[in-house]
DNA sequence: ACTCGTCTTGCGTGATCCCGCATCTTTTTC
DNA sequence: GAAAAAGATGCGGGATCACGCAAGACGAGT
């Protein structure tokens, strides 16, 4: 068995490696790779079927890195290692992962022995891990209990990219008001009203107003961002 | 000499430690906080003049903690240790240190070598340190050449909270048209035109595309809105 | 003092947004 | 299979936004 690791701090490059040693004796090889770009590479050469991944790295972030990975190689196992459990990078992981495949998500705030624990589950029994403070962002971004639902959740981050209503429209291949009431959807879930209590002023502009709540929960973030800007770009050269 | 460190994450705080104690061998006494909660309280507590902080905490982070510790001590020297060097956290760091106090700012890419001599800088020499690229940053964001002046970048702000033009020139005691004008600029600025080109599709919503771009440019982040997010509140409530 | 450039402000227009009302088509539920 | 809930679409109006045009305000320079 042999392991590879996809982090861009040295030092947790460092304690993973130790981790891992630790906690997979039957290791025989640990490959390190120091951002998602080269990460990527490391996996098709070595043919590595187990990784550990940091979400965020400036140069080539986890979900790309994994997403190329997963393209080529459905089986390969991937243990996410992150600092944040935002809905944004949940959701982004959730939408890549290919069925049946084992995959992991533990914050970096969590204890040395949680960690060695997923290491095992993972890459010895096969078994999803997902901490726990992750799973109940996962239950309230499933759920649509009060969370946002998928296809508002794609009207939300088109907004937020800042296309109009039209625009959207077209893209999304449905009426410009079908795409106003699903923003009027997303406005109630957001808790964003424009009177804030008393009189006349003091007004949002509500679509405005939705991004910004929205970024603050957590439900966007700037790798989310990024990387629906690329998505866009293709659709734009394309129609 | 005694030196508080306030960082969350438990592995580089420890690294610090040991740089500490490595490059200035007259500090008798090392204190620790884990976020900038309780940074605020040691600070106080033990009268430390003598800082080193990270400034992405989860609970309450480096920015919000140096401004209150600055307002009850001005002469405090704060060594911030970043992960990035976004425009949004230099801002954010020059509109908060008072005139004439020593302070830096290192990245955590930087060589452990750069992170001692910046320790006995500031805190032996009490001069200013500020690493290469941000420095880079910084001529950008003051030097008005492209980058957004100090007002056009409130009226961002404010746009990005969701306020509509005319809370915003409410709350900045400005013409409505102003705010407009402003925003133009921005737009140029940001390099924001609609028509992408060919025909008439694709068109962009101009306010919410500056955020979008504004944010990937690094001009806002998450830290930098959340704190323009109470202002504004305690704003809305004065009204 | 005069002029020039920059900034502020008002007016007006067309595009866009927000959203209630009403119709028609799914999907869900029993 | 019918009733009920949820979603899609059109119409229309009031509010907001984007922005050109133009007139006053202010400091800088020759």
């Amino acid at each position: 068995m042999q392991i590879l690791i996809v982090e861009d701090d040295s030092l947790h490059r460092s304690y993973l490696r130790d981790a891992v040693n630790a906690a997979l004796p039957e290791c025989k090889a640990i490959f390190e790779a120091d951002n998602g770009m080269i990460g990527e590479r490391m996996a098709r050469d070595h043919k590595s079927a187990h990784i550990v991944m940091d979400l965020q790295m400036q140069t080539r972030n986890g979900i790309e890195a994994a997403r190329t990975i997963w393209k080529e190689r459905p089986d390969t196992r991937i243990l996410f290692w992150s600092n944040y459990s935002d809905e944004a990078y949940v959701r982004g992981v959730a939408r890549i992962v290919p069925d049946g495949a084992a995959f992991g998500y533990v914050l970096k705030s969590a204890s040395e022995e949680r960690l060695k624990l997923a290491l095992r589950s993972i890459f010895i029994e096969a078994q999803c891990v997902i901490d726990r403070e992750v799973r109940g962002m996962q239950q309230k971004s499933l759920g649509q209990a009060k969370g946002v639902n998928d296809i508002e959740y794609e009207i939300l981050i088109d907004v937020a990219l800042g296309l109009t209503d039209r625009a959207i429209a077209a893209r999304r291949n449905i009426s410009l008001r079908s795409v106003q009431n699903r923003l009027q959807q997303l406005y109630e879930k957001l808790g964003v009203y424009q009177t804030s209590g008393d009189g006349r002023d003091g007004r949002f502009n509500l679509r405005a107003r939705a991004v910004a709540v929205a970024f603050m929960r957590k439900l966007i973030n700037y790798n989310g961002l990024e990387r629906s800007e690329v998505e866009l770009n293709e659709w734009l050269d394309a129609d």
